[in-house]
DNA sequence: TGTTTACTACGAAATTATTCGTAGATTAAT
DNA sequence: ATTAATCTACGAATAATTTCGTAGTAAACA
């Protein structure tokens, strides 16, 4: 299943904060954004139908659950991203990461130590 | 400016085969899937009006021409996607594309070259 | 108890993207 | 010179996403 933008804000609130209620989530968005408090509702409501999240309806204010995993949904939109922006093919995306100043000295070096481990662990062709 | 999918497939053509006519970007774009001509067509027309692309008049048949190179575009979504799908985190991407077995052995191998390069040309931190 | 507050449900407007049909014009073919 | 083929222009249907208003209901409170 591919979340929409909004979709993915909502999963990023769970998926950083836990289970949580309408309330919470529209708190949380609302730091960085306006949105209705029927909006959020609304989108959870649509995304227990589409199956991204699961509803506990104990108390009056139901509780919410990301019912996709942070990785496996990354992996998804990275799949599909790799085939429309760039053909197919991943190195390519790489490249541009790379290449790009908004990964910040940090975070290159974080990548660079990652590509190193792998290396080191794989056996050579 | 942030191409749509159906105008990234366009500019895709046009990257890769240069100026061409409405009719030569159906054709290369029916191979893959159904497409209308006049839908073609139109994409194409608002594209001009996006600025995306720029339109010769000179025969019946315009001819158009990609007003954004591919590695501008693609460092345009690359910041965006990272953005919505990793929070601003490029290394993750990297991680996760690393992970990914859609990304083939040999595309791994490109990456780790590019990597090599990368560290051997840098001043270590 | 009666009123305010907080919540869900749901219809539907607004927006954006995609699609194609039809009309009109120009060129090519018979 | 008619007819057929090919092109552009453009309106508009369809679909997907995002947005919010209104209604109804339950709880909290004065």
């Amino acid at each position: 299943m591919k979340p929409t933008d909004a979709e993915l804000e909502i999963l990023h609130v769970l998926w950083t904060n836990g289970p949580s209620t309408v309330r919470q989530v529209h708190d949380a968005l609302s730091q960085n954004r306006d949105l209705g408090y029927t909006t959020a509702l609304k989108l959870m409501q649509i995304m227990v139908e589409k199956g991204l999240l699961t509803r506990q309806e104990d108390a009056r204010s139901h509780t919410y659950t990301a019912a996709v995993s942070e990785e496996a949904t990354q992996q998804g939109l990275v799949d599909r991203f790799v085939e429309t922006a760039f053909r197919g093919s991943a190195s390519k995306l790489v490249m541009q990461v790379l290449g790009n100043h908004k990964a910040s000295r940090e975070e290159l070096d974080e990548i660079k130590l990652l590509l190193d481990n792998l290396n080191r662990h794989d056996t050579p062709a």
